[in-house]
DNA sequence: CATGAATGAGCCTTCATTCAT
DNA sequence: AATGAATGAAGGCTCATTCAT
């Protein structure tokens, strides 16, 4: 999700003050990275395209050469900001430890990469309420993270809980780090720390063996 | 939010279709039912304007005369949208019964409730991701919701929790009955009646006094 | 130029807290006022008749019973305008005096009645650039202006000097009290005693013998 | 401020007749052009920012790349209006020639830049009266107008008079002529020419030593 | 005479996208 | 591969004016 360092140009000659630019791949990067950033800032309605290209240090009609379309570009900034979170998901229960260690290395962890991501994530979801195409995909990465989640669960050698269980667990691990990082346990004048020790039981709950009702 | 019934002259002739001449507030709530049912069909930037006044029945300039701007009128709808949520749910806590029951009444009517104007909720969100104003106004909205909580509590004399607990299980009522409305649920295969049967239990546990650790 | 006293309602019942009108006559007067204090201040183009219908005290629909359109009433605070400045100027000759005093008194006039009235004239000045029927208007005005200066100058018993000195003098006059008004004397660091001694000389010299060349 | 030739590709077929892609400042000078003379035929509000564009032989967007609102082309029209009437100027003391050659030259001059620009003049005095940005931007070039009088009679080694002198003689030089130019005084029946001979006579004088008074 | 809700044409401005270079 | 000037459809909003009451 940083952006990727400027590979210089070979020396010789440069007609204008701007950088040679690389390979494919490394525009492709710099295009997303700095969509990223401006989604986050100013929200999908609120950044336009030639903005975007010129913040990655391109002119407008680069942005059409690598993306269709403005709502790929952002699709692909989602698709990023997802496996970096369970790519992190994952380290953090590889880590070992406790229960309670990991599901507090978890919550902390998500809760930053939201905080950080909060504009970019809600970006997208102002896009899959309005565009098809988009809720496809959404719904597409979803179904990747609780794939993920089962294979980490069977991994962990955790007992098995229902996907349902699992499923509610996650939106409330979602949907509360959400509501910390954007503000509203502040306004709501909630004690932060309260509120992630509820989130933090509920995980290490979810990991331990199920406790009888 | 259901669009009211237009009074109109004692029956007899009407030229055109057109509502001509009520009182501002008449117009006033018109336009604020045509563009909840806008705005929950095509999100937020995906309603023009010109097409909330005309699908209420008026001419372009009809709306400017009751709202300063687009944004006021996706406020007004929430505001109505959250007070009508929550006569709901005291009515369904007024109504009686076993925790069980009650539980299973805030259950389905928040479910019918966010899966009737899901768009309008993530236009909401949209906004709200966008626009300082409209962050402003969503957050004292929560105050209330959250104070609202409080005074039931209070009433129901249940024994108190803390305010922490209240808000993520609010949170998480919230986001899976999203989860379920928007078709979430079913895409990641998850059976939809258990899903609500774990946010039932969480509800039944917090009118019940709280369960020892 | 100034607002008329509303005259009181007849005693008796009041529906509203809006005061009974009087006559045609009094309405249009204080139409045309709040016109002439509303173009003055936001300019012809910057004030709607609905908010000059409101600062007069009536409703939008009464402006248009009284004047077939927005210019129809600026053409009338112009012609007001026009009316009170030459009943003055009359007033300030027959007064009596040196030359010199009555130059003085003119000026002194003159400016007065531009910096008060600078945006009305201004407001004029736009309309008459865009539109014929204003223009004509306008002449008109002038003509009798100029008409006015003859018959003034005849009855001063002041030797005769050519239309077209008496012209270039009142352009003059004009100009350079606009030019005092709205501050272009000011910003362009002028010394302004300075600048009207050298208009009082020219009318003077109006006023006495030709001086030979 | 006449309308720049477009430099084409070197003859050759052209599909349309748009001038596409050529240099911003030619572009800019083509809507500059445009504008003057749109502004010049319909007053500032009469003429819109789309039809700018088209008469400069662009679409509308184009406008809003090379300036932020409307306000801001018919300041730039303005400003390079100035700058030709007092490069003439300039040109007229430099040719050399008696006192009255150059007076008669100056007021032709001035009279023939009026005539053509006047609506130009006043959609900008209409503009000025309106919005307090463009006041500012006009007095500044009023301050440069006179920094270049008094530069000008300091070259032309003519002997000094106060800065107020100089100042009454401009603006009834612009006021005559916009007079003249406009119509007002074939509207008055003055003659014309008789007109321009007292103008001429208040410059020389002012080029001429001082008179004693 | 006065009201004031309603009208609707039209303007300014934005921005995703294209294409000749 | 990159440029960047140009496009043009579309949308938010205004305001002079009308008309039923």
């Amino acid at each position: 999700m940083d952006r990727p360092v400027t590979t210089h140009p070979p020396a010789g000659r440069r007609p204008s003050g701007r950088p040679r630019r690389g390979t494919p791949e490394e525009t492709r990067a710099r295009l997303v990275a700095a969509a990223a950033t401006a989604f986050n800032r100013s929200g999908y309605h609120g950044t336009d395209s030639n903005r975007i290209a010129r913040e990655a240090g391109y002119a407008a009609g680069t942005f059409y050469k690598h993306f269709p379309d403005k709502r790929a570009i952002l699709l692909a900034a989602y698709e990023e900001w997802v496996g970096a979170e369970w790519r992190a998901i994952e380290a953090a229960l590889a880590a070992g430890g406790t229960r309670d260690e990991v599901a507090g290395r978890i919550v902390a962890l998500v809760l930053r990469h939201h905080a950080r991501w909060r504009g970019l994530r809600s970006s997208l979801a102002a896009l899959v309420g309005e565009d098809a195409e988009a809720r496809r995909f959404h719904r597409e990465q979803r179904r990747r993270q609780l794939a993920l989640l089962a294979a980490i669960r069977e991994r962990a050698e955790v007992p098995p809980r229902s996907a349902e269980e699992d499923a509610v667990l996650l939106f409330t691990l979602e949907r509360v780090c959400d509501a910390v990082a954007n503000g509203e346990v502040r306004d709501l004048s909630l004690r932060r720390g309260r509120v992630l020790a509820e989130l933090r039981r509920a995980i290490a709950d979810a990991i331990r063996p199920p406790r009888p009702r």
